[in-house]
DNA sequence: CGTGATATATTGCTTGCCGATACATCGGAA
DNA sequence: TTCCGATGTATCGGCAAGCAATATATCACG
């Protein structure tokens, strides 16, 4: 494949790359690490901010909101603890230092490749007729 | 799942829903789509194209560009042509009305939640220390 | 007492990317 | 001449992941 390209002088400035598959899965991994930025929430919780935040565009199913926090637990992004309080029984999530980390340091990245998708979608919208 | 939302005023101006699964696709698609908005392309240009143009942050692998290509012939989104030249043999895409129309309408879907993305980022960026 | 919202969890189906592999042609270097 | 890398298209299999369906349980309200 083509290494170089037209824009040489910029080539450096960024060495991230697209992987289509993880993109999805960071986009709802940052909506998580986003929910929970300011204080500490559980599932059903985010589930709700998410989608309010968003207005509706954003939405988790359970089917799959549970699975990521419980990979997010495993990947030390975010700790869950089960409330001791009565009532329902739910579990707490809170950011870790690794989470927060990862909050910033993701968010660049997206945003960089954001950028890269308008600038493409920009140039689609001057589709001649 | 709440419906309502905090901005219920805007609530209408986008029915638009976030597909997880379907937006990595739709993301190739688009790049493909792209690629063929001004002049007609093969395959391996379309590859060189995207990448060329993004900085190497999109690329296509050999074992997921075709399969996207047929698919999208397929779905009539695009028209493939064997070439009748010499040389290489090399099939030879281009836009169908209906891949045009569905460039301008996906290019706007996308954008919108691209938007929604980058606010959501913008937020995630004011982290707390 | 039943319904709907709250709350968490798992299983299985399906979809899709992508590495590996295969096959073929062409130009240029050794 | 021979070899290698770039060009060019194609398919298969493994793996990851979202999501509908399903299960379980509590609570408020009518």
């Amino acid at each position: 494949m083509l290494r170089a390209g037209i824009f040489l002088r910029d080539i450096h400035m960024t060495d991230q790359e697209f992987d289509a598959q993880g993109f999805a899965r960071g986009i709802h991994e940052l909506l998580v690490l986003a929910a929970l930025r300011e204080s500490p929430r559980h599932g059903y919780q985010i589930a709700l901010d998410v989608e309010a935040h968003s207005n509706g565009v954003f939405r988790f199913r359970h089917g799959t909101l549970y699975p990521i926090l419980h990979r997010m637990e495993g990947n030390g992004l975010i700790q869950g603890r089960w409330s001791s309080g009565k009532g329902r029984r739910k579990k707490v999530y809170s950011l870790t230092d690794v989470g927060r980390r990862h909050l910033s340091g993701e968010a660049d990245r997206v945003q960089e490749i954001l950028g890269g998708l308008m600038r493409m979608l920009r140039r689609a919208r001057e589709v001649p007729a």
